[in-house]
DNA sequence: GCACATAGTGTCGAAAAGGATACCGTCATG
DNA sequence: CATGACGGTATCCTTTTCGACACTATGTGC
């Protein structure tokens, strides 16, 4: 219950806009989706990959991902726990959108005061 | 100083995604910089268009989105006061984002119970 | 018996975002 | 004289978000 979605469209034309941006606002969903545009990873190869994000952090956003449908949660029944993540196909439907928002930060947003390609 | 921007890019490679998002994130910058696509909007313009969103609000959407170098705010010293704000060459490319957004937004987000259509 | 890895959960608190409401000065209109 | 339009501010409060930290269960290796 993060959020609450879809029941507040009170903004006029554009809220698809707003919209949209509800799924993939959060802190890390931005990340956690481009990451899995490369393939289904473990819970915690997603967390290396996000070395600031709190461990609570990351289940809330991949919790509230899965709620919105964007990605599957595949538990596997073993001893030492093991999850994977992938994208669903609606999830997958986002990669022109985080694309558009990758191309437009290229080329318009500074990194910062770092070398600008130490996005390490 | 509402938010701080260009200096906590510690999300590792994605950040510019997440750093587009930091600039129309902001409960109404999506849905302002949408109606600037149109042209030239006064204050209390853009407000009709946003009937929920409080005067300052939107005062404070569309101070950050000229502090980021997306809108222009051209003041004119009459008296009744009048002010103008318009998209910079920086707010107008990301129309392809808003572009991206919507489009997806407008497969993918029902606009809740409404009737679908009635996004007034 | 101890630590480690996995994939979490629970609790607490600070900070940020968002909203409600009231107020400002100026001029024109009624 | 009161009211309204205009483009805001100032103050207060609530909600949401984020982060720190500790804790859980189970099985393996030492």
């Amino acid at each position: 219950m993060p959020r609450i979605r879809d029941d507040r469209f009170d903004c006029s034309p554009g809220c698809t806009v707003e919209g949209t941006l509800r799924y993939i606002d959060g802190k890390w969903k931005g990340v956690v989706l481009y990451h899995l545009f490369e393939g289904t990873l473990r819970f915690n190869e997603i967390r290396r990959r996000l070395p600031n994000c709190t461990q609570r952090m990351l289940t809330n956003q991949l919790r509230e991902l899965e709620a919105d449908g964007l990605i599957a949660r595949k538990i596997y029944p073993q001893v030492p726990p093991k999850v994977e993540y992938s994208l669903t196909p609606r999830g997958r439907s986002l990669e022109p959108v985080i694309t558009a928002l990758k191309t437009w930060g290229d080329a318009n947003v500074a990194l910062g005061p770092q070398t600008s390609q130490a996005a390490a």
